[in-house]
DNA sequence: AGCACGCCGACT
DNA sequence: GTCGGCGTGCTC
């Protein structure tokens, strides 16, 4: 092993979960010193076996393979090296999930296209720069479609084939079908427009006292280009956003980049107006729909400095960010930064880390902080900006529970009558209501009443969903976790019975159902990510609630994310208790969160709202630190509890899931583990048990608990473990280092 | 992650 | 006789 300077060789980390980086030669005759030619970060093109692919120069050779059989760097790719910090953050992920570093890389390098020569761009014109404006040549056959195409290519510039078939309600195949017949020029045009710089110097909202306080602190801090955490905790209406907004300015001045992550982007659009609003330009934006050329053009400008504040998903953690100063996770206590797949790594946590790497201010923000979060500060490590008020005149939304069990309702009816007399008092009043059910689907449950056979999901150990949705088959049967769909059968696989089938229990589609009865004068809605499947619908509807065209709202948590309704004045949860099975630790924690979150939609601007909840189980901590707008008490509660018993975060976890096509192996190789595990040292291990969802996509599935006592680090233990067994590759082990979801 | 190699069933 | 299934192992 020698120097960069003088080596012939260098690693090369390439995207793939390989157990680490590959040595490679450097070509001779290299004129250029081997650090100016292929510096650390760079992007390279490299021979794997048969193939070529994209890796990165990670450092000096390993010397683990000799000299002589290294093959060579072919070429350097032109977009701009990984910096050191996102280098570090890689190879920090990959140690801290246990997942191989080339499959972290992975996910930096999620625009492949982006690495190399930009791809021209092509826009059709008709007629060049002569005044007729004519085709050179007509088309053999002119259909309609055509002909509107041309006359759309007449007037103004050279367009782009999309564009221009928009222009003239045709599809692009049109529009290519005439450029390849010769009637349409094809010419290039310059790249896409960049991404503006958002405007900083443009005057904020007025801000209340504390509101200025924290958001002058936050720029102070942003300003120290120090590592920091921050958490900014305030109900929602408390005006966080605009506080957060003081930061990125900020950093913009400060000539940085800003990163704000969302639980889920596709809801964003109320947030993309403020951001607007505030800056005069839309950011630049990352999530899992966007098209290949979109994030081509979103990742290079970000690797270039050009995209200044990035608003993503969870993914965008891993953008090659030149000069990150601040990070924002929105939101923060919300389970859907947790990624299950793949690299499985918590988004929050993770970019805690990255902004250590890039010595970056990152503010954490929500109105129900995570117990996580909210003991770092008890501890020192974070610091805490409290926004106590609702910025408005309206205060916090009354929450009562109804207790279910002095109510008596009929058959396949959910909905209690004191809720029913207050939706009636809010239509009365001209005012909106919504109803919360956090359930997709019309019935979660399917049963034969001849012999009670359940109809479940033939690849997991799940009940199928019944939906009933406008335009779909009837009776469709769906497996909310594989996606299998089939129509109710004729009759019971059970017991050969005909129409002997019940839906049983309630979704949102049967609550809107019961609804539309008890209300007949209503304009309904209904909103769960089944039906609300693109932006631009989210958007329609919120306007429609907005303009009041709708009076009850119905829906499952998707309506409880980022969503501001200003004459919504009544919330009815129908199954307060819904999240409170099973065995999940943070189940107290969760729904407490979401359910202050639902409360959070009813009685903003000028209207006092009011919260009822169904409960059975009134008396429970969570019901009862909500319905006494009592978070630090349940807080409190529930970090004794965690404490006592040695769980996160006073106590380290991780999962082992071993999973396979064959139920005996699996469980096999699953005893195996069990019988190696690590013992002492605080560390305890339990299982192996079925995972709750025993049987996923055809997978059966076991899983390994290990505990360790606070302070104790994971990772080395595991990492020992998993080396003494053999996997075989039709098993899998899944490691989930703090894992969130028990399923 | 690919891609080859290798060892057992239904087809030109 | 071979085309091809996917289990196992390797790629600097």
């Amino acid at each position: 092993m020698t120097s960069s300077h003088t080596s012939s060789s260098v690693s090369v980390l390439l995207p793939l979960p390989l157990a680490g980086a590959y040595d490679y030669a450097l070509a001779d005759g290299q004129d250029l010193p081997a650090d100016k030619a292929w510096p650390l970060g760079s992007f390279v093109r490299v021979p794997l076996g048969r193939r070529e692919l994209v890796g990165v120069v990670w450092g000096p050779a390993s010397g683990d393979v000799a000299a002589t059989r290294l093959k060579p760097i072919l070429a350097p790719l032109e977009a701009p090296p990984l910096g050191k910090p996102l280098r570090d953050f890689i190879d920090w992920v990959a140690a801290y999930t246990l997942a191989p570093p080339g499959a972290v890389l992975r996910m930096a390098m999620s625009a492949p296209d982006a690495l190399g020569p930009r791809p021209p761009r092509i826009a059709y014109q008709v007629g060049g720069d002569e005044p007729e404006r004519m085709p050179k040549r007509m088309p053999k056959r002119m259909t309609a479609a055509r002909a509107r195409v041309l006359a759309a290519a007449a007037e103004g510039p050279p367009r782009p084939a999309v564009e221009l078939a928009r222009a003239a309600g045709v599809g692009a195949g049109v529009v290519r079908g005439l450029a390849r017949a010769g009637a349409l020029e094809a010419v290039e045009i310059p790249a896409h427009a960049p991404f503006l710089e958002p405007d900083w110097r443009r005057p904020g909202p007025t801000l209340s006292a504390e509101q200025a306080r924290a958001a002058e602190g936050l720029a102070a801090k942003v300003a120290a280009n120090e590592y920091d955490v921050t958490l900014l905790d305030g109900v929602n209406g408390a005006g966080k956003t605009e506080v957060y907004f003081a930061a990125v300015a900020a950093a913009l001045e400060a000539g940085r980049q800003t990163l704000v992550l969302l639980p889920e982007i596709a809801l964003g659009a109320q947030w993309l107006a403020r951001f607007h609003e505030r800056f005069g330009v839309e950011p630049a934006q990352w999530h899992s729909e966007m098209t290949p050329a979109q994030r081509r053009r979103t990742w290079r400008a970000v690797a270039e400095g050009e995209a200044r504040v990035v608003v993503g998903a969870r993914s965008a953690l891993f953008l090659p960010f030149p000069d990150l100063g601040l990070i924002v996770v929105d939101e923060e206590h919300d389970a859907s930064f947790k990624q299950e797949e793949g690299v499985i790594y918590h988004a929050r946590d993770m970019a805690v880390a990255r902004a250590r790497f890039e010595e970056a201010l990152i503010v954490l923000a929500s109105a129900t902080p995570s117990l996580e979060t909210v003991t770092n500060v008890a501890t020192g490590r974070y610091e805490r900006y409290h926004l106590p008020d609702r910025h408005g005149s309206a205060g916090l939304a009354a929450v009562a529970a109804i207790d279910m069990r002095k109510v008596s309702l009929p058959a396949s009816r959910w909905l209690s009558p004191p809720l029913i007399e207050a939706v009636e008092r809010s239509l009365a009043r001209n005012e909106q209501a919504m109803l919360f059910l956090n359930r997709r689907g019309y019935a979660p449950l399917t049963l034969c009443r001849a012999c009670g056979h359940r109809l479940g999901c033939p690849h997991c150990s799940t009940w199928l969903v019944e939906h009933r949705r406008p335009g779909e088959l009837p009776d469709k049967l769906l497996c909310h976790h594989c996606g299998f769909a089939m129509r109710r059968p004729e009759v019971c696989p059970g017991c050969q019975a005909e129409d002997r089938f019940a839906a049983c229990g309630p979704g949102v589609e049967r609550l809107a159902e019961e609804a539309c009865a008890t209300f007949p004068e209503a304009r309904l809605a209904v909103m769960a990510s089944d039906t609300m499947t693109s932006p631009a619908g989210v958007a329609d509807l919120v306007r429609r609630m907005a303009e009041r065209e709708v009076d009850i709202l119905i829906g499952t948590q998707i309506m409880a994310k980022g969503h501001h309704f200003p004459l919504l004045t009544l919330v009815g949860v129908i199954d307060g208790d819904l999240g409170l099975g099973g065995g999940d630790l943070r189940a107290a924690e969760r729904t407490y969160q979401l359910l202050h979150q639902v409360a959070g939609r009813s009685g903003r601007a000028e209207h006092p709202g009011s919260v009822l909840l169904q409960t059975y189980m009134p008396d429970h901590p969570v019901m009862a630190a909500l319905i006494a707008n009592d978070r630090e008490g349940f807080i409190a509660q529930e970090t004794k509890d965690r404490e006592a018993r040695s769980l996160p975060p006073f106590g380290r976890l991780a999962a082992l899931i071993v999973s396979g096509h064959d139920e005996a192996a699996a469980l096999g190789l699953a005893r195996d583990l069990a019988r190696t595990a690590p013992r002492g040292g605080g560390i305890e291990v339990l299982g192996p048990a079925p995972a709750p969802l025993s049987l996923l996509r055809n997978r059966y599935r076991f899983r390994l608990l290990l505990k360790a006592a606070r302070g104790v680090r994971v990772q080395a233990p595991v990492r020992a473990w998993l080396a003494r067994v053999k996997i075989p590759r039709s098993l899998r082990v899944q490691v989930d280092i703090d894992p969130y979801s028990f399923l």
